[in-house]
DNA sequence: CTGTTAGCGCCTTCAC
DNA sequence: GTGAAGGCGCTAACAG
């Protein structure tokens, strides 16, 4: 018929040709949801720390990036979507209105920097399956996958100080209300502990934003000569990067009068110059397993409950005092 | 009473609204939608070129990632949520199938770092409003919003031969299937030849991958010392980023026996030793005013086509010759 | 095997 | 003022 002549009626043909035209045809999705009682779209959510600085532009997206990847190329493979929410943490309240609307758009949420209450996430996960990444392990209504904090900073503050004899650290931690930095924080006070001839000279309260790296330097600086730590372990790799820019611009060398180490391994890292000794999460993997999981649980959402540590890895740059030779990739127990 | 208003005490709306809470009801969006024909969701495609190397991981979402800040924040406000989605270059036909499947999820489509036929466009625009995001200015089924590349490399050169007397330039090009890439190389020859000083002295032709600054670096270093440039202009960061580290590799030195500009002004840019002059896009602003008009259009579809250059700036630090002390922005015609 | 229909959850309209 | 009903676009079940 669309070739030769066929005996149509003129409103069937106009018909057909128009079905043709809209070759583009897909069917709506929200009709297909509505029907399937699925939508084949996660959410992704970051909470972002709006802190005292203009630095919140570097924060959250940089440190999901890879996340971020992870988890769309696991979707993309079924054809399912990913929504992504940017929340700040100033306004709980209307971060929390927004992840319940979020919610109804969703057949499961991914949180990442989750610093939402526990209380707020018990109300989503009500309603929809949650998985955490990076989250509080203690959480008890979501999965939760994260990596192994205090084998990484054990392995950092091993190398500091048996490989480069550094004795006196001094830490840049993060903020409290992030199990991340609080695990890190700890594990830090453990590993000095192990290590007789070590001491934590000082701490510095940070919020894991550059700036912060920069305000503890200022405070070391500020010091007699000789009180000053010889390394300085960071809770994140934009601290890390913050404290050396403020050393070198103090004309401080690192790693020479100080050796600096951060912990992520973001890609920027690697560009700084010294190149940053940093703790490695594998954060493309998290999100991959993160969503597998939290596919799983959707399909099947009586799953018991799954907590996962991933190894961290120990990345040998130089601002530690290695030397370019030197470089490599620990893994950590 | 819910939506519109009603006539009810005060009290008596809380009350109820707080019974609903505790409930922890949301109305499910997909029936929403279904009604009122509006999903009060926005999709953002990027379109990554998987090229023959690895550094893809760098790729794409680095770029756009204030572009994706600006687009959240605008859609916060008006608790529309934002549906992101990573295509291949390497597989068209499949880009399009899921481009196609997303936009039956949508309102509307933002597509960023645009390598997408303009048939496919065509067929996706008749089903949602779409804008471009640096994309290619003739496109005729999508507004489009990008920044002024010729201004911009002007800007770059002008500085380069004006203030450092190069004369010898040297190209690193992107993607010939990049509109922003054909813009700014055609505008790098027309600034060249209105410097009769200056010469180009060669180019090569990237994908905007750090390996192809490297590989451009070995070129150019093959070549006879007398034959070399003194200055290279790369069309991204990314490259300009491959071609310093290599170049420094060999022992050339930045700025000083060479002179680099990228174009973007990533935020790894300014970590660099030296750190990068290049030249600024407002990615975020690029992104807030594609997404105004992509809702625009959502609510008046018939609107007439817009096409909008914003301005780009030249962010001199030190990758092109200037001290410390010289640091600056410098806004383009 | 093609054609019809019920109903997914919600909002709006209309009847009471 | 409250309550019932229609229909959004689609799919799956079922009737012819």
């Amino acid at each position: 018929m669309v070739h030769g002549q066929d005996r149509v009626r003129p409103s069937t043909r106009a018909r057909v040709l128009e079905v043709i035209e809209a070759l583009g045809y897909v069917p709506d999705s929200a009709a297909q949801s509505m029907v399937r009682q699925r939508k084949e779209v996660i959410g992704l959510l970051a909470v972002e720390s709006r802190s005292p600085d203009t630095d919140v532009e570097q924060q959250g997206l940089l440190f999901i990036e890879e996340v971020l990847r992870g988890v769309e190329a696991s979707l993309g493979e079924i054809e399912w979507s990913l929504l992504i929410a940017l929340l700040r943490d100033d306004d709980p309240a209307g971060a929390y209105r927004r992840m319940q609307k979020i919610s109804a758009k969703v057949d499961g949420l991914l949180i990442a920097e989750g610093i939402v209450s526990s209380e707020h996430l018990a109300r989503v996960a009500a309603r929809v399956p949650v998985v955490l990444v990076a989250g509080s392990p203690g959480e008890p209504h979501a999965d939760v996958f994260g990596v192994d904090n205090r084998a990484g900073t054990r392995a950092a503050v091993g190398h500091l100080v048996e490989r480069h004899g550094r004795t006196r650290l001094f830490e840049i931690a993060g903020p409290p209300a992030a199990p991340d930095a609080r695990e890190r924080r700890s594990a830090l006070e453990e590993a000095v502990a192990a290590h007789p001839g070590a001491t934590l000279t000082g701490s510095f309260q940070g919020w894991f934003a550059a700036l912060s790296g920069q305000l503890a330097v200022r405070e070391i600086l500020a010091r007699p000569q000789r009180e000053r730590p010889d390394a300085i372990v960071c809770a994140n790799d934009q601290m890390a990067i913050g404290a050396i820019r403020e050393l070198q611009t103090a004309g401080v060398r690192v790693p020479a009068d100080m050796a600096v180490v951060g912990f992520d391994d973001m890609h920027a890292g690697a560009l700084l110059n010294p190149p940053l000794t940093t703790v490695r999460q594998p954060m493309r993997l998290l999100g991959e397993r993160a969503c597998a999981r939290l596919l799983q649980r959707i399909a099947q959402p009586a799953l018991p409950r799954h907590v996962e540590r991933l190894p961290a890895e120990l990345v040998i740059r130089e601002s530690c005092g290695c030397g370019p030779g030197e470089a490599g990739a620990v893994r950590t127990a």
